[in-house]
DNA sequence: GACCTGCTGCGGGGTG
């Protein structure tokens, strides 16, 4: 580190010295051997200038460090009287882990570190009322809380707030989430004293495929004052593998004439896609047994099922079983005991679903393994970036794709390897270091309706005029428009959810003193009502109302096989025994988005055979046999293609608002159309599918296309709007009109 | 073809 000298400016200071006294010895007692770049940079930035920080860099890169030798530095000499501090967090694990990390690296400075969330008990809480000062850690959930119940107290509580610290800023990036953290931060911003400078905001990420976008959400009047800080020169070796599993069907004669299988095995091994997922789970415990790994797959029920297959094979080779499961299904305690048996014992490989995408500390993992083709970019990064955390240590990938081919199905959507296609298109995006952009939410009226009652409640009566001005000009709502806005407040009175009092001014109506006083308020997200799943033990976890298993049904869950004995409808419970028959459970399904861009390489990968290293040669073979059916069968073009006299495909390999627009149209002309990943299945001749479509001289306006947009409602309040309103905000959020459309009407 | 996240305030009763 350099030397000290207190009498040059601070631009000229290490950022070593630049640190708070007490701040220095710690790094001292830590032993660091120096600072990393990202944090000399951010040192720099935040002590000598006066941007906000946008600070990115892989995981376990020092980012908290970044940040907070900074913060601690300018707060450590007067750190009480308010809370000087709030650091946002979108896990409750996570700010667990980093409120001891933050504790420790306050020892020296006398700064005070507090945690704010759902299990926090409420003495601690009124011990940060009674003495404010130093770290909140908090969710935004528990900000919308103080905001609503302790509205008097947070002039004095944050009389003097420094900075604001926004961890994982990917995971609030373009959802309802990240919306109402803005608006969260604009509304405490009411409450600090007139006058006084808006807190610096610090950003981390990982992963962002678009820091321009994240800066507008940081600081959506000044985007370009944000400061990025990153390490360019930050890189690991990436070991990356493809391995293609196909399905392979029985051949028919051999069933002709046999007994229906009541054995479960040969029921099982008459299943190809059993024999296929236990080929997977094979290759699982042949790679993983000895190191500790986490397998991401797809869905609940793949977990469930690829966890019971893989310990199965253990216990036929005579291993141990290894395989633990981690969902956000199942009862925290059995999530714990996973979290905490993968840091205690070596060798033990968790199949997981994105619970253990972002940085809760489960130690170190040599490999990732991916069972399906990845949601998005962003996500196989998220994953990938799980192993390999030590130094001189290399990423390793292994992606599980479906490879099956099958050429006597005559739609590109059966017939083509979907799963592979899509996994080589990710892997190849990826390696080239491209990211989803993410666009934040323009129109969520749901999320705006909740902020309407949040604001209500916190201000106990508001005019309109106020209410929109605050969430509409000031706070993050600003593509609504004053006309949208108060159709949406006339929305939420047609339900009595507010009401206008004589004065004129907004109230809370007898459903939104309702919906405010219950405990699922604080959250912007919905969530579908569930069964408590009990054993003998005691309760392992949920599952949805609408797919819940009757008495006498058999599911694998937490790893284990069960049998239903009871379900009580009233309780809200279902009672279990162990069984030893397995079934997938199933889940219901969410909507989820896919860029442009991974449909197009999808196109791109059947059109140049370019040579991948990452394929194994089961996968190499099968997107060759993809190559040549596609090519045989006119495939590799956007347009459309024949599957009967009354019924076509329109392959459109674009983005799914795109195809949702593009499917829309057709339904506004009474096609009734149907979406899959490549195209649009069309119950309408080719022919006469194209000239319809030739015949449309303008697009029709997005909105009239909002209103074939099948299911209209996804989010929490949306059952409280109209379908004119819905269709706004499925206008401006969930379809976009691919360009050059009409030049994919060939057929 | 589907993943995840979060979470009262208050009153009554008991204890020191």
């Amino acid at each position: 580190m350099e030397p000290a000298s207190d009498a040059n400016p601070p631009q000229l200071r290490s950022a070593f010295d630049l640190l708070a006294e007490g701040l220095r010895l710690k790094l001292w007692q830590m032993r660091w051997p120096s600072l990393r770049p990202i944090q000399t940079h951010a040192i720099r930035a935040y002590l000598t200038g006066p941007e906000d920080l946008l600070i990115m860099a892989e995981t376990a890169g020092g980012k908290t460090e970044a940040a907070f030798l900074p913060i601690l530095s300018r707060i450590a000499s007067d750190p009480s009287g308010s809370v000087r501090v709030i650091y946002v967090g979108p896990l409750k694990a996570l700010i667990n882990d980093q409120f001891e990390r933050l504790e420790s690296l306050c020892e020296n400075i006398g700064v005070p570190v507090h945690r704010w969330h759902g299990d926090v008990s409420a003495s601690r809480k009124k011990s940060l009322f009674d003495d404010p000062g130093g770290v909140l850690l908090i969710t935004p959930e528990s900000i919308e809380s103080l905001l609503v119940n302790r509205t008097r107290l947070l002039p004095r509580m944050f009389a003097r707030l420094e900075a604001v610290v926004i961890d994982e800023l990917h995971a609030f990036l373009g959802n309802e989430r990240g919306l109402h953290l803005s608006s969260l931060l604009s509304r405490l911003g009411e409450h600090l004293p007139t006058g006084s400078a808006r807190p610096r905001l610090v950003a981390l990420s990982a992963t962002i495929g678009d820091a321009e976008a994240a800066k507008a959400v940081l600081s959506p009047d000044a985007p370009h004052t944000v400061r990025v800080i990153s390490d360019p020169t930050e890189s690991k070796e990436v070991k990356l593998k493809v391995h293609g599993y196909p399905s392979e069907r029985e051949k028919s004669e051999d069933k002709v004439g046999e007994e229906p299988a009541e054995d479960l095995a040969r029921s099982e091994d008459d299943d190809p896609e059993f024999v296929r997922m236990r080929r997977i789970a094979t290759d699982l415990v042949e790679h993983c047994r000895t190191h500790a790994n986490l397998v991401f797959a797809n869905a609940k029920g793949d977990i469930e099922i690829y966890a019971d297959l893989a310990n199965e094979v253990c216990r036929s080779e005579g291993l141990p079983e290894v395989f633990l499961v981690h969902h956000g299904s199942l009862a925290r305690e059995i999530r714990e005991d996973t979290e905490t048996a993968m840091k205690s014992r070596p060798g033990l490989t968790t199949i997981c679903s994105s619970t253990l995408e972002m940085g809760v500390d489960i130690g170190s993992v040599r490999a990732v393994g991916q069972i399906g083709a990845p949601w998005s970019v962003a996500s196989l990064k998220q994953r990938m970036g799980r192993s390999g955390r030590r130094d001189g240590e290399p990423r390793i990938l292994r992606c599980y794709a479906d490879s099956t081919v099958r050429s006597d199905e005559s739609k590109p959507s059966m017939a083509l390897p979907l799963d592979l296609l899509e996994t080589v298109a990710v892997c190849d995006l990826m390696l080239e270091g491209w990211t989803e952009p993410t666009r934040p939410l323009r129109v969520d009226l749901s999320t705006l309706s909740h902020q309407v009652i949040a604001t209500i409640a916190e201000l106990g009566s508001v005019t309109a005029a106020v209410a929109h001005e605050r969430l509409c000009v000031r706070g993050p709502f600003r593509e609504i428009s004053p006309a949208v806005f108060g159709g949406v407040l006339r929305a939420l009175a047609a339900n009595d959810i507010i009401e206008q009092g004589p004065d004129g001014r907004l109230i809370l109506g007898l459903r939104g003193e309702r919906l405010r006083s219950h405990r699922g308020f604080y959250a912007v997200f919905a969530t579908p009502d569930q069964f408590q799943l009990v054993t003998a033990r005691g309760p392992i976890g949920e599952m949805p109302f609408a797919t819940a298993p009757p008495a006498g049904d058999h599911l694998v869950f937490a790893g284990r096989r069960w049998e239903v004995v009871e379900v009580d409808d009233t309780k809200r419970v279902i009672l279990l025994r162990a069984a030893s028959r397995r079934r997938k459970p199933t889940f219901t399904s969410a909507l989820g988005d896919t860029h442009a861009r991974i449909r197009e390489r999808m196109l791109a990968s059947l059109l140049e055979p370019t040579d991948r290293r990452y394929l194994d040669s089961a996968s190499a073979s099968a997107l060759i046999s993809a190559i040549e059916l596609a090519a045989e069968r006119g495939w590799r073009r956007r347009g459309f293609a024949r599957i009967s006299d009354s019924a076509c495909f329109w392959l459109t390999w674009t983005g799914s608002k795109e195809q949702r627009w593009l499917a829309a149209l057709l339904r506004s002309m009474g096609v009734i159309a149907e979406e899959t990943r490549i195209g649009i299945e069309c119950a309408l001749g080719a022919e006469d599918a194209v000239s319809a479509l030739r015949g449309v001289a303008a697009s029709p306006p997005i909105e009239l296309l909002a209103g074939h947009v099948v299911p209209k409602q996804a989010r929490k309040y949306d059952e409280y709007l109209t379908d004119e309103l819905l269709d706004v905000g499925i206008a401006a959020d969930r379809l976009i009109e691919p360009a050059g459309w009409r030049e994919w009407l060939q057929t």
